[in-house]
DNA sequence: AAGTGGTCTAGACCACTTC
DNA sequence: AAGTGGTCTAGACCACTTC
C-alpha cells in the first residue's frame, strides 16, 4: 500500500509526470526494504488501474490519462473544453448554503437540517453554453464549497482535491428542457438535452449529487473499456 | 492464465454460479501443480475483475452480477428487460449480407465490398418499444449472423459468444429521432430519444457498429465505478 | 483444530531493450 | 554486460471463520 501510495502521490503532485519513468522494482526492493514480489506486485497493481505502463526490458512509466476511457465523465470539463484547443469560462449563477428540507435530506441521504451548499454554474466552451451545472454538496465534506470562485476552477477539481474520489454512479437520459434551461444554453425550442445525474462518494459518505445538461446535439459522452487479459 | 481461464470457464459455462464456491487456493495448487503464490495471485486478479469476491477465512466465491458497473451496457437488453420482471420480445425488421460501400467500409475501417451483416431489430419490453437496434458486422468474425434469430436471442448474445468481447467503445447523445424512428419507438412528436453508439472489438478487430436507440423519457443509462484501494 | 485468504520473503530463470 | 519487467517457487506468519 505504501508503495503504490508513495508513486501515486508523486504523480498526483506532478513529481512524475506522464511519460516519466518511475523507479524500477529493483529500486523500489531498497528503498522500501521490501522483496522483489512485493514491489512487482505494487507495479503491476498501477500498471492494472491504468495509472502506469510497464514495458519489460526497458521500465515502468507515468500512463498519458486516458483519451477515452470509463473516467471521461470524471475529467474536468474545464480541461477536456481547452484540450480541444478552445477558451473555457464559467458563471456562477449561485452558490449558496442551505439546509437541507425533506427532498434534499433523501437526495443526499442526510437528516433534516443538514448543511449543505447548492451551486448553480454554467460551463462555456469559448462563447457558447455547453453545460449547466447543479450540484447539492454535503458541507461537512467540503467545508469551504461555499467560499469557492467556480469561475476560476470548477466545484469538480476542488471535491476531487478535498474529497478524495471513492465511487461515481452516472445515470444518463435525453430530456426537453424547461424554458429556463433553455435560455441558460441557449437551445433553439424543440431541441433536446443529455441530462447526466452523477452521485460521488468519498469516505464512506455520498458527497455530491449533480445534474449536468448538455445540449443534446453538441455534446457526446463516450467512453470505452479494454477487458483485461 | 489457465487457472484464471479454467474458473472463468467454470462460470460462464455455469458449472459455478453465483455465490458458489470456487476452489481454493490450497486447490489450484494440487490441481494446477503451482505454487501458492500463483493460485493467490489467478484468485485475487479475478476478484480484481469483479468476477470473484474473495472473503478471509470463509473462501473464494463467484461473484453476484454487478447490478450497475461499467458493464451494464454490455448487458444483454433481454436480461436487463426481464430482470425487471418484464416480458421481453423483439421484432426483426431485417437482417441480410450486405457488401461495404464506402460509408460503410469506413464505419468498419475494411474495404470496400468486405462482406457485413446489417440488422435491424426492435426490442421490446412487455409491449413498449424501448430500443431500436441497427447494426452493422464483420461476415468474417461472425459468419452465421445472417442466419440467426434474433426474435429468440439478441445479436449481442450471439456476438459475445463468437467474437470475445476486447474493446468496447460507448458514445451517447441526445436527438430529436426521424419519422422512422418515432413510429418504430412509438414517441410523441417533440419527444427526444438517446442514441448510443456502440463499437465492439474482438481478436483485434473492429466487428460490430450498433446504433442503440431509446426513447429518452423511458430509458436510463446508468454506470458506477469505484476507485481500486 | 483445520481451513481460508492476506501478505511477504529470498531466490530463480527468462526474454527483451539499452548501451 | 547491465538493467528491465514477467513469471514462478517453496516457504513463512498472520487473522479470521468454521466446526
Amino acid at each position: 500500500m505504501t508503495i503504490k501510495d508513495s508513486i501515486f502521490e508523486d504523480i498526483r503532485e506532478g513529481r512524475l509526470k506522464p511519460g516519466d519513468q518511475t523507479p524500477s522494482e529493483a529500486e523500489l526492493v531498497e528503498t522500501f526494504k521490501v522483496s522483489r514480489m512485493t514491489a512487482n506486485r505494487a507495479l503491476r497493481e498501477l500498471q492494472s488501474a491504468g495509472i502506469v505502463v510497464r514495458r519489460a526490458g526497458r521500465g515502468s512509466f507515468v500512463a498519458e490519462p486516458r483519451p477515452i476511457g470509463q473516467l471521461i465523465e470524471i475529467r474536468n470539463i474545464a480541461d477536456e473544453v481547452r484540450s480541444r484547443g478552445h477558451a473555457y469560462r464559467a458563471r456562477v449563477v449561485h452558490n449558496v448554503e442551505i439546509r437541507a428540507d425533506a427532498e434534499r435530506a433523501a437526495l443526499l441521504e442526510v437528516g433534516l437540517g443538514t448543511r449543505l451548499f447548492h451551486s448553480l454554474i454554467v460551463h462555456h466552451e469559448t462563447e457558447f453554453p455547453i453545460q449547466v451545472e447543479e450540484r447539492f454538496v454535503l458541507a461537512s465534506a467540503a467545508p469551504r464549497y461555499g467560499e469557492r470562485d467556480f469561475s476560476a476552477s470548477t466545484p469538480n477539481e476542488y471535491l476531487t482535491r478535498v474529497a478524495p474520489l471513492e465511487r461515481v454512479e452516472h445515470r444518463v437520459c435525453a430530456a426537453m428542457p424547461d424554458t429556463g434551461m433553455r435560455t441558460m444554453l441557449g437551445l433553439a425550442e424543440g431541441e433536446p438535452v443529455l441530462m447526466m445525474t452523477r452521485r460521488t462518494w468519498s469516505r464512506g459518505r455520498l458527497v455530491s449529487h449533480a445534474w449536468l445538461t448538455h445540449p443534446g446535439n453538441r455534446f457526446e459522452l463516450s467512453a470505452a473499456f479494454s477487458v483485461e487479459t
